[in-house]
DNA sequence: TAATCGTGGGT
DNA sequence: TACCCAAGATT
């Protein structure tokens, strides 16, 4: 029989009142499009590499409109090294998508947040409990190993998220909507400085004894191998090359200084026309290339 | 559904 | 040193 979720969910709601870091988007006077940036940002990104380019943002961009003002480019440029520059562009076309469809200001409605480029489940449920202190399961890949460890007893959860994951995490959600909230971002820090995906600190765990994975004697992940991403050569790596180029130039540049950073052409001719078709490239009438407009 | 999409730091 | 992987979304 599982632990009551009371007894799992009090620890971890103290813990993290002891334990939390001092982030900049989880400070009283921060703003809902604040938690929005810092959610897109730290999609797949660690938050030390996120803090400068978010205070950076900010800075520049207070509101959605002020992005939606700017071109495009101007938020792929300012987005750095942060990586997936995707990520640069739909978060300035959410930032118009708001502007024209909610007055400037970011929905607080679960619905309308999934409506929002770039936002998919994960996000929409962050923004609507960090930012507006709603009750939903927020599931990121912090959460999925804390319960899988915690109620399931194996070291990591399958590769895709299953229905099961989510019947957990409802199962454990307090009911009054700020406690959840609360709950949802402390579970994510405890997986993220405790519950760690490799050398896990489990004499600093809050449920250590009421962790299934503990009592079973954290067995090893038994299950298929989970895929590494290699990067060299790729065209991913190809057209990070290539971006950083017009990121780093004050105008627009010739092909010749695309062509000089990669050396395979048919991958290179390849890797632009992806950027080009991404829109996070412009290709000039006189054969110059540039950020977006 | 599985592949694709950047980058840098921890172990 | 070579991996591993980090607050996912999209097609």
């Amino acid at each position: 029989m599982d632990t009551p979720a009371h007894l799992i969910t009090a620890p971890i709601l103290d813990w993290y009142a002891a334990n939390a870091r001092d982030l900049p988007w989880r400070t009283a006077d921060a703003t809902p499009w604040g938690v929005l940036v810092s959610e897109i940002m730290l999609q797949q990104t660690p938050v030390k590499r996120v803090l400068p380019v978010w205070h950076e943002w900010l800075r520049r961009w207070p509101t959605p409109a002020a992005l939606a003002a700017e071109p495009s480019g101007e938020a792929v440029r300012a987005w750095g090294r942060l990586g997936y520059p995707r990520r640069a562009l739909r978060l300035h076309a959410a930032a118009q998508a708001i502007v024209e469809r909610h007055g400037g200001e970011v929905p607080d409605v679960h619905a309308e947040l999934l409506a929002l480029p770039g936002i998919g489940a994960y996000t929409a449920a962050a923004v609507a409990s960090f930012a507006y202190r709603q009750r939903h399961a927020v599931l990121d890949t912090n959460v999925r190993r804390v319960l899988a460890r915690m109620r399931t007893g194996v070291e990591y959860p399958p590769k895709a998220q299953t229905r099961a994951e989510v019947a957990l995490a409802e199962a454990l959600l307090p009911v009054d909507p700020p406690t959840a909230a609360r709950w949802s971002v402390a579970v994510m820090e405890l997986g993220a400085l405790v519950c760690t995906a490799r050398s896990p600190r489990c004499v600093d765990c809050p449920v250590l004894d009421r962790c299934a994975w503990q009592a079973a004697g954290r067995p090893a992940y038994d299950g298929p191998p989970r895929v590494g991403q290699t990067y060299a050569g790729t065209d991913r790596q190809c057209r990070g090359r290539l971006l950083a180029v017009l990121r780093d130039a004050p105008a627009p540049v010739e092909k010749g200084a695309l062509d000089i950073v990669w050396a395979d052409p048919v991958q290179r001719e390849r890797a632009l026309d992806g950027l080009i078709a991404d829109g996070l490239v412009d290709p000039l009438d006189d054969g110059r290339y540039a950020l977006p407009v």
